[in-house]
DNA sequence: TTCCATGCAAACACTTTGCACCGTG
DNA sequence: CACGGTGCAAAGTGTTTGCATGGAA
């Protein structure tokens, strides 16, 4: 699978390097990962990687399709591997608990989007803020 | 209406002052502003009014409901004023054009995640990246 | 006359960039 | 052995904070 990586790198005149690799595995193995705590996990593996290679990664990865990122916080991104399905993101603004929801529960919404505005939706970078239903309880009990 | 505005300030402890009352009317001028663009606004009217005094006030008019935020950019945050009928957002990636859906249009959604997941979606704070039609027509021709 | 609000400058968090060296293909 | 990748340090953005002063109520 390492030569899978390889070769799909160099399809765009890329070449794999143990810390392109590092990353990538990185983010698979965290789910929902921001720069930093991809830049931690890594760090457990090769003690020296530097932040800006963990940014510079990431860019290639995405731009490859290899990972993907959304906005889970007003703060930093969190990138996340394509080899799951497509979804996207609820997160309470209260308790920032984050569940994936499968693309399909918003298949309406992106057929009105398009039918009404022409418009092409990204559902995988989709983040839904909101209120879950533990902390909606504790409010209005 | 500008006493308005002081009893709903004074209602939560705030006070009105010159620079908040520019901070709100540049808000609702501008339509969609990033806190650099309100700043920008602000300025044309009074001369001297700081960026962390813009920063601070959107925060206590958004507190008090009278602006609200969404992400429009992986940037920097833009705010609208809440006198308009809730809406989300649509931006496209190619063009970067916005454009504001009524929030009825993705009900079916919001019922979804109600039911499903027992979740209470914030509509007005949501923006949906995509293609726009015309930037889809380019790439497609 | 009491506190909230402001200006200013420094600190922050996150990300990007320039440059010399390194190593993959 | 060419050219993309890396580390390092410095510079950018966008935002926040501490503190002394100012002004609304």
């Amino acid at each position: 699978m390492t030569d899978d990586l390889r070769r799909r790198l160099a399809g765009s005149g890329y070449r794999l390097t143990p810390q392109r690799e590092l990353v990538l595995r990185a983010v698979e193995s965290l789910g929902h990962a921001t720069p930093d705590e991809v830049l931690a996990e890594v760090r457990q593996h090769s003690s020296a990687v530097n932040v800006s290679t963990v940014y510079r990664n990431l860019e290639v990865l995405e731009e490859l399709g290899l990972v993907r990122h959304a906005h889970l916080s007003d703060r930093a991104p969190t990138y996340h591997s394509v080899t799951d399905h497509e979804h996207f993101h609820l997160v309470c603004r209260t308790c920032r608990r984050v569940v994936s929801v499968g693309a399909e529960v918003a298949s309406v919404l992106t057929g009105r989007l398009a039918d009404e505005h022409g418009f092409t939706a990204d559902i995988g970078h989709l983040t839904v803020f909101g209120t879950c239903a533990e902390c909606a309880r504790e409010e209005n009990p």
